[in-house]
DNA sequence: TTTGAATCGTTGATTTTGTCAACTATTTTT
DNA sequence: AAAAATAGTTGACAAAATCAACGATTCAAA
């Protein structure tokens, strides 16, 4: 096999590409309407103490200004709320709603399916392994 | 470690985005005008025997009007031309030139030098177990 | 053999997604 | 007190992909 280090990269997005859509329509067909990026920052907002745009931002590697507009969808479909920090009026704490809870719950329930269907024929070992390398690539990457 | 089954489609996503990012910068600071994904056109279109461009949207998972518009931008840069099936008059195969050839080169040393950055301190087995998990994953969102 | 379906390339309109630059309000630094 | 930095917001813009439609051609079925 020389898939490797010629163009690891390509069957990577790829495989990321393939995966992403999948979700996303197994989202859609369950009714779920929201994007997996979507979903993602409402898990790293409830997985955090205390988020700020900017944070997230920062996290996701994209201009705030992107981040600002899934924060409105979000908010507009109830899923969170900005709350005015009481010491720095210029932040605004993002704090996820029982509807937004609720509708964590729902999309991980069908994440959880597609992921195990993705997983299938790949062992635990392989899969830290993965990981791993994953981890490693990405602090690669920031350097 | 917890990454896993939860978010590391996410983390995937991530490093995917700024590999690309660095590859893409790299290549422009080479003085080379051409998109790592591009690049990756020329790459397939090299190995195979023939290539039209409806097996190439196949591959790369995107539509056939933007692999399209790919394929006028590395025509009109004279990096491959058109060539007209003698038998099925709808087919156009994609040959590279030259100048293609050269630039692919090009490319693959810039690339080269990025993916060893990349790859730093990451065993030849854990790419191997990395490359092979991703075709799985890759079969398996295919499904 | 003719009719209808499918394929290939092409184009235009539209959507999605992100960046950039500018601005206000606020806070921090000097 | 002035200058610089930070947080959020908005609008203009750019990149990249999708979708829908079309003409030309080939294939399949009746």
């Amino acid at each position: 096999m020389e898939v490797q280090r010629n163009s690891f990269r390509y069957l990577f997005a790829d495989t990321v590409k393939a995966l992403f859509k999948q979700s996303a329509r197994e989202l859609a067909n369950a009714g779920i309407q929201i994007l997996p990026e979507q979903h993602f920052l409402l898990h790293l907002i409830a997985s955090k103490e205390e988020t700020i745009q900017s944070d997230l931002a920062e996290m996701i590697h994209k201009d705030k200004s992107a981040v600002m507009r899934h924060i409105d969808q979000l908010e507009s479909m109830g899923y969170l709320i900005r709350v005015n920090d009481t010491t720095d009026r210029r932040k605004k704490h993002l704090v996820i709603t029982e509807a937004g809870k609720d509708i964590m719950k729902q999309c991980q329930e069908v994440i959880d399916v597609v992921t195990e269907r993705n997983l299938v024929g790949i062992t635990e070992e392989e899969l830290e392994v993965f990981t791993k390398v994953l981890i490693k690539l990405k602090q690669n990457s920031e350097k």
